[in-house]
RNA sequence: CGGGAUGUGGCGCAGUUUGGUAGCGCGCUUGACUGGGGGUCAAGAGGCCGCAGGUUCAAGUCCUGUCAUUCCGACCA
């Protein structure tokens, strides 16, 4: 018998040995993306793409439960509209993509693909709030966006990618705040009830915050390789669009008032978390919860009179209890289907023999830790449905355990750069506030600074860096 | 954007040094036997050797350019 320890798949790079070329692999492996002949630019197949449509559903779910609602807007964005805000075209300029021509005619103003919409959100909002009655404006927008990126990775950074870009515009300034918070909680909650990823939250720098806006909040999570990647952001704009913009109310006292705006999004850079956070050397492994296939049948000799017919009822069962469950009943060999499905991380394997039908019984195999366990057919749905929900807790409290067990602290800066060098993960330690100190610890360990957490702990009084007074803890870190 | 590596049937690669009829493994198709951890045998199909120029009687191989992928940095979700 197997378990997950033992490495069945040769053509994927043992995690250990290359993460990197780990990483390519699960991605071609579990047959989750392909490259085109565009430079940049993935092709996301069914099984990512199912994967992201489970994502968007639970997600999209919070955000109407918060009263959000769904809107459409242009993919291109004319070069004055996007010149409107200072920091926020600086920010985004050099890595915009142009369109030049309609046809074979030269466009009198040029237009660039979306980057993000704030501009064209702000536009909107300019022309569409006239009165307090109007706020707020709770919008959310489903769509890709180009950046033209340097160097690309499948999912975690490419030049066209899937997200959703949240854009809100409240009447007052603590209505502003208090909703970029609740999408940083709404996010942090999905990654880890959903995606099974515990998330650090917490407030970016200056230096790390959006273009354009006045507060950047993030949620940090941990890669099995110590390195973090930024899972979300959630933006406070204050009323600095709104002024660049023009978008103006009149309160109820008959006086002009500026609105105040958030911006919130995620991409499919979280599926990037899920292949780093729980992937193994034999594959992807899915927390149930995101898993297109929550559960593959193997039939074993399912050429053997009654097998098959067996197999499909077990599998209506389970269809009508609600769970998604795929019937592997090509003429592969039994071991190939178990590798396979093992490749593409999907939680339970059901196995089911001639033996087992004999004796009214079904072997359940889990993708998380290659435990079996041998079931009666009576109440399969019930222990399957039992067994998916342990299956998702269970990887949540291993994630858990692994970024606890990857957050160290720091008092000097040898023991800080030490750290960051030998212990991959976060590293709390005392910041002065200044961005020349963000920068020399960047320079001289390769760390950045990640966020700020709201509920700082005092490792000490002084900065890691210059030993001036410190202002706030930091959790620092190599990033993806 | 800098440095390295790689582009040859669907996938992984050999062949390039020394130019001379394009090969191997896996996969794919058909059939039979198999079946509780990537089965066995037999018969088949499948290639503008990344792309564009050039040298040559002759280019996968040599030269120039270009595009893409990948790894390591810098930049970003």
């Amino acid at each position: 018998m197997a378990n997950n320890k033992e490495k069945l798949v040769e053509e994927i790079t043992s995690r250990d040995v290359d993460f990197a070329q780990w990483y390519t692999d699960v991605v071609k492996k579990a047959d989750l993306a392909d490259y085109s002949s565009v430079k940049g630019c993935m092709i996301m197949k069914p099984y990512s793409y199912g994967i992201w449509e489970l994502i968007q559903q639970q997600l999209d779910r919070r955000f109407k439960d918060s009263g959000h609602q769904n809107v459409y807007l242009p993919m291109f964005i004319p070069e004055s509209l996007l010149q409107k805000e200072k920091d926020h075209v600086e920010g985004f300029a050099p890595e915009v993509a142009w369109v030049t021509h309609g046809g074979s005619a030269p466009l009198a103003e040029k237009m660039c693909v979306r980057p993000t919409s704030e501009t064209l959100f702000c536009e909107f909002y300019a022309k569409d709030i006239n009165s307090y009655r109007d706020l707020p404006k709770l919008y959310n927008q489903w769509c890709s966006v180009v950046r033209w990126e340097k160097t690309t990775r499948p999912f975690l950074r490419a030049v066209e990618f899937l997200w959703q870009e949240g854009h809100t515009a409240h009447a007052t300034a603590e209505e502003a705040e208090k909703e970029t918070i609740l999408m940083l909680n709404t996010y942090s909650e999905f990654c880890e009830n959903v995606l099974a990823i515990p998330v650090l939250k917490g407030r970016k720098t200056e230096k790390e915050k959006f273009a354009g806006a006045k507060a950047t909040y993030s949620i940090e999570a941990l890669m099995h390789d110590g390195k973090a990647l930024q899972a979300g952001t959630s933006h406070y704009f204050g009323d600095g669009f709104a002024k660049a913009f023009g978008i103006q109310y009149t309160d109820a006292n008959n006086t002009l008032q500026y609105v105040h705006q958030t911006s919130w999004g995620v991409t499919i850079r979280l599926i990037g978390a899920l292949i780093m956070v729980h992937g193994d050397d034999n594959g992807l492994v899915l927390p149930p919860a995101v898993a297109p296939h929550q559960v593959v049948i193997v039939p074993i000799m399912q050429k053997k009179e009654g097998v098959l017919a067996k197999a499909n009822a077990v599998k209506d069962l389970l269809k009508a209890a609600g769970v998604r469950v795929i019937l592997e009943d090509s003429d592969k060999s039994p071991g190939w289907k178990f590798a396979e499905h093992e490749m593409r991380g999907v939680p339970i394997r059901l196995e089911l023999g001639p033996r087992d039908i004999e004796n009214g019984q079904a072997v359940l195999a889990r993708r998380d830790n290659g435990e079996k366990m041998t079931v009666t057919l009576e109440n399969i749905d019930a222990e399957v449905k039992k067994l998916l929900a342990q299956i998702q807790k269970d990887m949540l409290v291993r994630a858990t355990d692994h970024l606890n067990e990857h957050i160290y602290a720091a008092v000097t800066m040898p023991e800080f750069a030490d750290l960051v060098e030998n212990s991959p993960g976060f590293v709390k330690a005392m910041w002065c506030g200044d961005a020349a100190c963000e920068e020399k610890v960047k320079e001289e360990t390769g760390a950045t600074s990640r966020n700020i957490p709201f509920n700082e702990e005092k490792l000490a009084d002084t900065c890691i860096c210059c030993g001036k007074p410190a202002k706030h803890m930091v959790y620092w870190g190599k990033a993806y």
